[in-house]
RNA sequence: GCUCCGGUAGUAUAGCCCGGUCAAGUAUUCCGGCCUUUCGAGCCGGAGACGCGGGUUCAAAUCCCGCCCGGAGCACCA
C-alpha cells in the first residue's frame, strides 16, 4: 500500500467515492451576518411536490449556513384565494414531515396593523396614494404613461381618503392604495401597482380574523414589508415572481431599505402529475379523488402515505438545484432516490398478485422452507412455512401469480424461490400442475429455472395494494405479514415496495415503486 | 402583442461568468455480463446530449449576431 501511495497517488485519488452533491453558494451570503429564508405559502390547498423546490432549497440554505428558515403564511385575500383553516395545520405537519421544520413562524392575517402603519407612513411622504380611480381608466391611463387624476393629489387630500376606506365609506372595488413608481418604466405591469384594497367583509370574512379589517394589503405590499421586517436576506421562490420583484424595489427605495438576494427558480412539473392547486381542490370538491392523500395526486400526503420518503424527496431537489429553467422531472428519478433509501432498511415477505392455484405432486418428504426478511441481514431473522405433501401422492397447494403464466409453459422448469424446482405438467386459466423436479437451487441455476414466488395455500391472508393510479391490485400475502403494523414499509418481492396502510383479517397496502 | 427568462443524452444535473485540460463529467433510465435463491441491491461493461444557422478566434458547450423552440409576467391573486 505504501507503495503504491508513492508512486501512484493518483489512482487512489480516483477510488474517492463520490459526494453528495451540494447546493451553489448563495449570492452575496457573506455580506450578511446571518442567512435568513422564508417559505411562504398561502393556506388555501394542502402542499405538493411543487412547492417542494421553495421549501426544501430555502430550509436547506438555512441550514447549509446556520440560519434560519421561516415560516409565513400569506393569508392577506379572504376573497378570491381564501384562506381555509385546516390548511395551516396541515401545512405544518408537511414541513415537519419533510424534514424542514421552521425556526420561526408567523401569519400575515396577524399582522395587518403593521401594514396599515406602512401605508400610512408612504402616504404621508407622498410615495403612495389613494386611487379612487375605475380600474379601466387607470389602465388607460398608465398605458399611455400618464398619471391618473389621484396621483398628485396633495397628502392630506389621500390621507382623508384612507380614513376613509378604513372607515369602510368606500366599498370594494372603490379605492386602492398605489405605490408610486417610474410611469415609464417599460413593463406596464409595474408602474403604480396596487398595494391595499377594500374586501366587502361581510360576505368575505377572514376564516381568522372575520370581520377584524376591511382593508387588506395585497401580495407585494404584505410581502414586500415583511421580508425586509423579518430580516429575510435571501428570497427563493419561483420566476413568476420576478416582475414582483421590480415592483417591490420602488418600495424599498421610498423606504430606505436594501431588496434582499433574490432566486428565482423555474417551474416544477413531474410527468402526468396535476400540480395546480385549483385542479386538486377541484377534483376533491367533485369527488374525483378520495382526499388529499389519494395516491393519484402528487401532495406531499399522498408521498407519504405510498411510502415516498422524505429523505427522497429532498435529493431529487437539491438535484435539481435552483436554476431558472424549468423541469419536467420523471417518476423514476424520484423512485430512484426511495429505492436506494429503501431497498436496505425493509423487510421482504411474498406477495402474489392476482393469484392462481398451483398443485405439486410428488413432493418426496416435508419441506419446512426458511425466508429470510432480508436476505442481506440474516440477523433480522426469518419465516417458516412447513410444506408437508399429502398422502399417497406427496401433493401440496399453493398460490402463485398469474403474472408469472408467461414463464409456465408445460414442461418448463421453474424453481419456487427457496423451496424446490418443479417441472410444469399442465396450464390452465385459473391453475397449474406441475411435479416435483429436483432440490437443490444449483440444479435450478444449472437449467437457468426461473425463480418465482410463492405462497403455501392455508399459510395466507388477503392483501389489497392500491396503485398509483388509484386502482386496487388484489392478491394473497403470506400468513407472516399478519405482523406488519401500519405505516411499516415492505418490499413485495418482485412486486415492488409497498406501505402497509391497514393489518386486519386482510392487508391494504399502498404502492409506492418497483 | 408587450416585458423578461431559459434551451447539455429518455429524465435531471455539472461545465458557460474567466474560450483550450470537454472527441463533454455525474445520477437515473435502457441493454449486456458477474454475483446473489427477486425482474431488487451491489460490481463490471455498453448505449445515449451541447436547439439551428452564421460570425470572432489557432481554438467555442463556453464570446457576438440572427432564427427556432419552451416558459413566466402583463389582477383591487399569491
Amino acid at each position: 500500500m505504501h507503495i503504491v501511495k508513492e508512486k501512484w497517488p493518483e489512482t487512489l485519488a480516483k477510488e474517492k467515492v463520490e459526494e453528495e452533491k451540494r447546493l451553489p453558494p448563495l449570492p452575496n451570503a457573506d455580506q450578511y451576518r446571518e442567512i435568513v429564508t422564508r417559505f411562504s405559502p398561502n393556506p388555501d390547498c394542502v402542499l405538493h411536490l411543487g412547492s417542494a423546490r421553495a421549501i426544501v432549497l430555502c430550509h436547506e440554505y438555512a441550514r447549509m449556513y446556520n440560519g434560519r428558515f421561516i415560516l409565513r403564511f400569506e393569508d392577506t385575500d379572504p376573497k378570491l384565494k381564501r384562506p381555509v383553516l385546516e390548511f395551516y395545520d396541515r401545512i405544518r405537519e408537511d414541513l415537519e414531515w419533510l424534514g424542514c421544520k421552521p425556526d420561526e413562524e408567523y401569519i400575515q392575517s396577524d399582522r395587518v396593523p403593521i401594514y396599515y402603519e406602512y401605508a400610512e407612513k408612504l402616504l404621508k411622504n407622498g410615495n403612495a396614494y389613494v386611487c379612487i380611480c375605475k380600474p379601466q381608466a387607470f389602465r388607460e391611463k398608465v398605458l399611455a404613461q400618464k398619471p391618473c387624476p389621484c396621483r398628485d393629489l396633495p397628502r392630506e387630500e389621500h390621507l382623508e381618503r384612507w380614513d376613509r376606506m378604513l372607515k369602510g365609506v368606500y366599498k370594494e372595488g372603490e379605492a386602492v392604495i398605489r405605490i408610486k413608481t417610474d410611469l415609464t418604466h417599460p413593463n406596464p405591469a409595474v408602474r403604480d401597482w396596487p398595494a391595499l384594497r377594500v374586501i366587502d367583509i361581510e360576505k368575505y370574512p377572514h376564516p381568522r380574523v372575520g370581520t377584524k379589517y376591511r382593508v387588506w394589503p395585497l401580495y407585494n405590499f404584505a410581502c414586500g414589508l415583511d421580508d425586509h421586517l423579518m430580516g429575510i436576506t435571501h428570497i427563493i421562490r419561483g420566476k413568476e415572481h420576478l416582475t414582483n420583484m421590480f415592483r417591490q424595489e420602488y418600495m424599498y427605495r421610498h423606504l430606505g431599505w436594501r431588496y434582499p438576494e433574490a432566486i428565482h427558480y423555474g417551474r416544477l412539473k413531474i410527468k402526468g402529475a396535476h400540480l395546480s392547486k385549483s385542479k386538486i381542490v377541484q377534483g376533491i370538491r367533485e369527488g374525483l379523488y378520495k382526499g388529499w392523500d389519494d395516491p393519484r395526486l402528487a401532495t406531499f400526503a399522498a408521498l407519504r402515505r405510498r411510502g415516498i420518503t422524505p429523505e427522497a424527496i429532498k435529493k431529487l431537489i437539491i438535484d435539481v438545484g435552483p436554476k431558472t429553467s424549468d423541469v419536467v422531472l420523471s417518476w423514476e428519478n424520484l423512485y430512484a432516490y426511495n429505492r436506494k433509501i429503501l431497498d436496505p432498511k425493509v423487510n421482504r415477505y411474498f406477495f402474489v398478485p392476482n393469484p392462481i392455484q398451483l398443485l405439486v405432486r410428488h413432493i418426496p418428504r416435508t419441506f419446512t422452507v426458511r425466508l429470510r426478511l432480508h436476505p442481506e441481514y440474516p440477523e433480522r431473522g426469518f419465516k417458516e412455512y412447513v410444506v408437508r405433501p399429502s398422502e399417497p401422492d406427496g401433493e401440496a397447494l399453493f398460490w402463485i401469480s398469474k403474472m408469472d403464466l408467461k414463464i409456465l409453459a408445460v414442461g418448463a422448469i421453474v424453481r419456487l424461490m427457496e423451496a424446490f424446482n418443479i417441472k410444469i405438467e399442465r396450464v390452465e386459466a385459473y391453475s397449474v400442475e406441475a411435479a416435483f423436479e429436483s432440490e437443490s437451487y444449483e440444479e435450478a441455476k444449472r437449467v437457468e429455472a426461473p425463480l418465482i414466488h410463492w405462497v403455501p395455500i392455508g399459510m395466507d391472508m388477503p392483501c389489497q395494494v392500491v396503485m398509483p393510479d388509484g386502482t386496487i391490485t388484489e392478491g394473497i400475502a403470506e400468513e407472516a405479514c399478519k405482523d406488519l403494523k401500519p405505516n411499516d414499509m415492505v418490499q413485495f418481492e418482485r412486486f415492488g415496495f409497498a406501505r402497509i396502510d391497514a393489518v386486519n383479517t386482510k392487508i391494504t397496502a399502498y404502492y409506492a415503486h418497483k
